[in-house]
DNA sequence: GCTCACAATGGGAACGTTCCCATCCTAGGT
DNA sequence: ACCTAGGATGGGAACGTTCCCATTGTGAGC
């Protein structure tokens, strides 16, 4: 009995303990236990637990391929939405016996770059991404060698991988309909820069393709820069030309964010103008008289999303599938034209 | 000239296709290039770029025991302290060149330990955890086998590990002062209930501590549980008993919104009762007429918890070292007890 | 009683690195 | 010219697993 070297026990020194095999112990904790006789299953069981024994997972991914690890690129990590997917996403890896190397870009093209190299070099077995930029090129590769890709939210056209995300078209319809039946005429769709996202685009063309459909709905779309005081210059402008009836459309949570802002600094009371986010965030209870949403599922994206990783892990010829999920429409104070107005939306 | 196998390329494939050894090879990419002769040198860049070789982290991880992952655990990965100060974690890491294993409790203890093994179980060089019970057998086995430890936010008396966090009496003072200089004489101290959670512990503590030394101040203390109308039925009678100059101090956010929503119930506004929450959140100053805050330099704290783990991976032998940082106030509408009041404090 | 299938077990070669220890060569000191 | 120090390079073992392929033992079928 030596003192405990201040190193782990291995396989091999369990086995000298246990008096078995190499092979025996490797069946035991690779999950072959009913191949071994209930004996020899006690006396390993008993000298790994003497000698603290867990299986070295690095050693465990170096010979079979099988890291157990999947990868998660995050163009924001402090983007609610990200947690919220990230927490899903997570909670998924658990359940399959699969650990979460997290990679967050800040949105930086280099650094996804970066990232997704480093990735590969801990072989993930599967890949979880939220672009920042356009790292076709890179993804492609993985794809093409072999690698499960999922892309969140934001997709590539060129990119031939599984997409999950929110059915964006959709939820643009839901907010119109919420909107107009709540006694909004005026709609100002306001998104940031739309960039290479295309979550951005694809709420930004839907909306001009339904205001189209809608002849009593008079509609605009803006892209201002969120920092300084563009949002309140275009708020002001477009409620100056429109009056009455005006409500504004955010295209994600940052927006939502800024225009609650601006409409703070003009003064304006939320409801009379209509205010209606896509994302719902802790906060949009909480402001007076409550700020309508949009949720999305975010849980389960991120659980559809390991759940296409590790079926393209099983199978990997499927053709790549799309998953996408409806909004949830949290109606509150803030798209209530008149205090007393019809009561009906309300949950 | 070969189909590119869906294989990832060898040190071995790219020594051969330079003409070298692998001892060379390794050398290159291991950082002792300037070992190598500048011929030598040129061939094996080229040969490694023509193969789109990189080095496997698993494989290196194996032999040397580097494997270049520091890992981080955290009690509630929805929290937006946890995220902000991961987010820190992360980018120290990146710059060291290591990346950040994570995994996520959600406060559960029995999945704290089970990820516990998980991540030693992956080899990680160092630990940043922010407990949420008190596994402090399984940490302490973890230290003893030399493995660098950080406790974030919260520690445990029995461990012998670094501590980084906030300075939670400081942060109590800073609160108590502001409180008193903007008016309010009538404290509440508003906690979730105690646990085992350290910084919980020394705020409450701290309350009580600092009421005695303040012949001008009254005080009460209470830890309801979050979920149902407890806040809202300890705040009404505390209103009701107190009267006037009255004001919640949050312990931390969660308090904070549910405190936010108690007065909101009760029609109170904001300011008339004062409301000053640790931890600052997105939607603080969106709530007329903003809440004030005392914010945990979140970034800061990160980066010094992956400083600690490096320093000790460097000499294991220092002693634990505890790292307190001051919060930052914010001081906005919610500690202002009459509209026109001194406007001193603003920034 | 002999063969054969099959269950239980073990030996050894990978996996892709790192690192210790040669080996070779050249230049400098004598 | 000879010895040697030291720079450049390479060979091979190890790291802790998994997995292919034996090797043993046992009872059923003939």
């Amino acid at each position: 009995m030596s003192v405990r070297a201040s190193r782990h026990a291995t396989l091999l020194e369990v086995a000298r303990e246990a008096d078995a095999s190499k092979t025996s112990v490797s069946r035991y904790f690779g999950g072959e236990r009913e191949r071994l006789s209930p004996a020899l299953r006690q006396r390993i069981g008993e000298a790994a637990r003497r000698l603290g024994y867990r299986p070295n997972q690095i050693a465990r991914g170096l010979k079979g391929g099988r890291s157990r690890l999947l990868g998660m690129l995050v163009a924001d990590i402090r983007n609610p939405y990200s947690i919220a997917v990230m927490h899903g996403v997570e909670q998924a890896c658990r359940e399959h016996g699969y650990s979460l190397l997290v990679a967050n870009t800040d949105n930086d093209p280099a650094q996804e770059r970066t990232h997704l190299a480093l990735l590969a070099s801990y072989r993930v077995e599967g890949l979880v991404v939220n672009v920042a930029g356009s790292p076709t090129r890179e993804l492609q590769d993985m794809a093409d060698q072999g690698l499960p890709l999922v892309l969140l939210d934001r997709w590539l056209a060129e990119v031939e991988a599984d997409v999950v995300g929110l059915d964006n078209p959709l939820a643009i319809d839901m907010a119109v309909d919420h909107l107009r039946r709540q006694g909004y005429r005026n709609l100002l769709f306001l998104s940031e820069p739309l960039g290479q996202a295309s979550p951005r685009q694809q709420r930004w063309q839907r909306f001009e393709q339904r205001l189209a459909d809608e002849p009593t709905l008079y509609g605009e779309r803006r892209a201002p820069p969120l920092g300084g005081e563009a949002v309140e210059d275009v708020v002001r402008d477009f409620l100056a030309r429109t009056g009455r009836s005006a409500a504004l459309l955010c295209a994600n949570g940052n927006v939502t964010l800024a225009a609650t802002r601006a409409l703070q600094a003009l003064g304006v009371p939320l409801g009379e103008v209509g205010l209606l986010g896509i994302d719902e965030l802790d906060w949009c209870g909480l402001v007076p008289p409550g700020i309508s949403t949009l949720a999305q599922p975010t849980e389960a994206i991120g659980r559809a999303a390991v759940q296409h990783l590790l079926a393209r892990l099983d199978d990997a010829t499927q053709p790549p599938r799309r998953t996408l999920y409806p909004a949830r429409l949290n109606a509150r104070g803030s798209t209530r034209l008149e205090g007393l107005n019809d009561n009906k939306e309300w949950q």
